[in-house]
DNA sequence: AAATCACGCTAACAATTGTTAGCATTTTAT
DNA sequence: ATAAAATGCTAACAATTGTTAGCGTGATTT
């Protein structure tokens, strides 16, 4: 009756999603209400159900339009044969750094919390991930055979990888960040290079 | 009046905190009921509440006691003069990497669930995590000023450090896994002398 | 043997959860 | 202008939440 929602340019459903994947982040899927969610769009919690079909729908949105996301983009780099593996797991690398600086919310809440998706989307959400890491895997393995990088076991690689770019989650709630362009060459050299001078 | 709860060693308490870190690890602080918790532990859900006092202190419990293990353990590091900057990081890598596999339940669930803590613990634990992150990017500055690590943003290594060593929860998942020591090995490699060969 | 304590149970509570029904109003299309 | 669609509201629902009260039984202490 008196309030009435915005939307600069997407659905009100996109409104509804992004405010979401606000709350999600700060307070994890199951501690948000949907009455909770509905005070920060303005409106009342029954409202709503005019635009998503359950709290379920929410999650599984962002999840997996973040994982689509990441497969298109890994697709892409793989395709192109005349890219070393260094120069792929640099590019990969790239991509996931700025989702996380650009996507934040939708891209952390996509990494913690799938697993309260429900279960036709929690086994194909499982697969999806394991696929993924595997591509990874694939490319540093093709790297090590090719003597580009050293002989690690592959998926512990993988792990380092992917988890270390989560951590960018910290830096959004640093005080005193460092811009975004130099957090992203920081992280892409201590992995690909490490820690310590010289070697 | 039927059934008896068991304890190896250690109270009764122990077991429940124990069960709990299990189930807050696999669904989360927020998505465990307390009745869920009784349940796994072969009780009434009344009947925790003669030896903890509420859902909340469990968690208290599993955060502080995590908390403290790995402050006392970068005091003693810390506190050698006689170690390299790069000795120190791998010492303090190698312990979180053990932690994470030891104690994986209550590792996990301290890093993962305490921002459910309620607000005197809550700020604590806050300005514990913050202090233990500054003591490591001043092991690393020290490192850069003695010229054995690359001049890299020190804040952005502890981030990588931390969370890298965090995905140990995928390789508990994985069904091919590699040992412990092998896995503890590879990564402390990759993280100090990175992924590409020779350099 | 008596008294105390530890610890389990059932029942119940108030609050909060996700969601639906039904109705009113505004916006869009005809 | 009128019909249709979109979107908001209030009220209510059944289920689940953490937690307390009160009682009983078995073990431990005196």
């Amino acid at each position: 009756m008196a309030k009435i929602k915005r939307n600069r340019n997407g659905t009100r459903k996109d409104v509804i999603i992004a405010k979401a994947a606000k709350l999600f982040r700060e307070k994890g899927f199951s501690a948000t209400s949907m009455r909770d969610l509905a005070e920060h769009v303005g409106v009342e919690a029954a409202s709503l159900y005019n635009h998503i079909s359950s709290k379920a729908e929410i999650l599984q949105e962002i999840c997996f339009k973040t994982a689509n996301n990441f497969m298109s983009h890994i697709e892409e780099v793989d395709a192109n044969p005349n890219k070393t593996a260094i120069e792929k797991i640099q590019e990969i690398l790239r991509f996931h750094i700025k989702q996380m600086l650009d996507n934040y919310e939708e891209v952390y809440v996509s990494d913690r919390e799938w697993k309260h998706l429900t279960d036709p989307y929690l086994s194909n959400m499982q697969s999806q991930r394991r696929a993924y890491r595997q591509r990874i895997a694939s490319v540093i393995e093709e790297g090590i055979r090719k003597g580009e990088i050293k002989p690690i076991d592959a998926p512990t690689a993988v792990l380092i990888m992917l988890h270390a770019v989560s951590g960018i989650e910290s830096w959004h709630r640093s005080k005193k960040k460092i811009a975004g362009e130099v957090l992203e060459d920081n992280m892409v050299q201590i992995l690909v290079d490490g820690l310590r001078k010289q070697a």
